[in-house]
DNA sequence: GTGATGACGCAGT
DNA sequence: GACTGCGCCATCA
């Protein structure tokens, strides 16, 4: 067991807001979309980079979360950089119908998804 | 303990 | 509508 191991069993323990993320972020529907101040949003974590953050480290602790699904209020895939192949993003949402030109999502409104308010909490 | 950083968002211009 | 500056909070060097 590697030191890195050690430290994923020791995050699987501890519940931290990060699991809020990825439970949130795996209830998104295929096809649709949601961003990360919705997120925080809903979370409450009082900033939508806490949850950019989270997935980030996402990639870290193994967890499998559909991460192509979560891009910034503009509707831009911003964290595809963090994807490998970067191109690994677009090719995951255009594979759920969801178009994508110039790393943005086309008629981002209309795939949209709000926790806050799909989950009518 | 302190400063810098980050897959962002909002208000002001 | 586009650009800039600031705030947000956790993590890392």
């Amino acid at each position: 067991m590697t030191n890195q191991t050690a430290k994923v069993n020791k995050m699987k323990e501890e519940r931290t807001y990060r699991d809020d993320v990825f439970d949130v972020t795996r209830l998104i529907p295929a096809g649709r979309a949601t961003t990360y101040g919705h997120i925080a949003d809903y979370l409450a974590l009082g900033s939508a980079r806490m949850v950019g953050w989270a997935l980030n480290k996402s990639f870290d602790t193994g967890y499998t979360i559909p991460a192509h699904r979560v891009v910034n209020r503009k509707g831009e895939l911003s964290g595809r950089a963090h994807f490998s192949p970067p191109s690994l993003m677009q090719e995951k949402l255009e594979a759920e119908g969801i178009k994508v030109v110039d790393d943005k999502i086309v008629d981002f409104k209309n795939v949209l998804w709000i926790p806050a308010d799909e989950l009518h909490f």
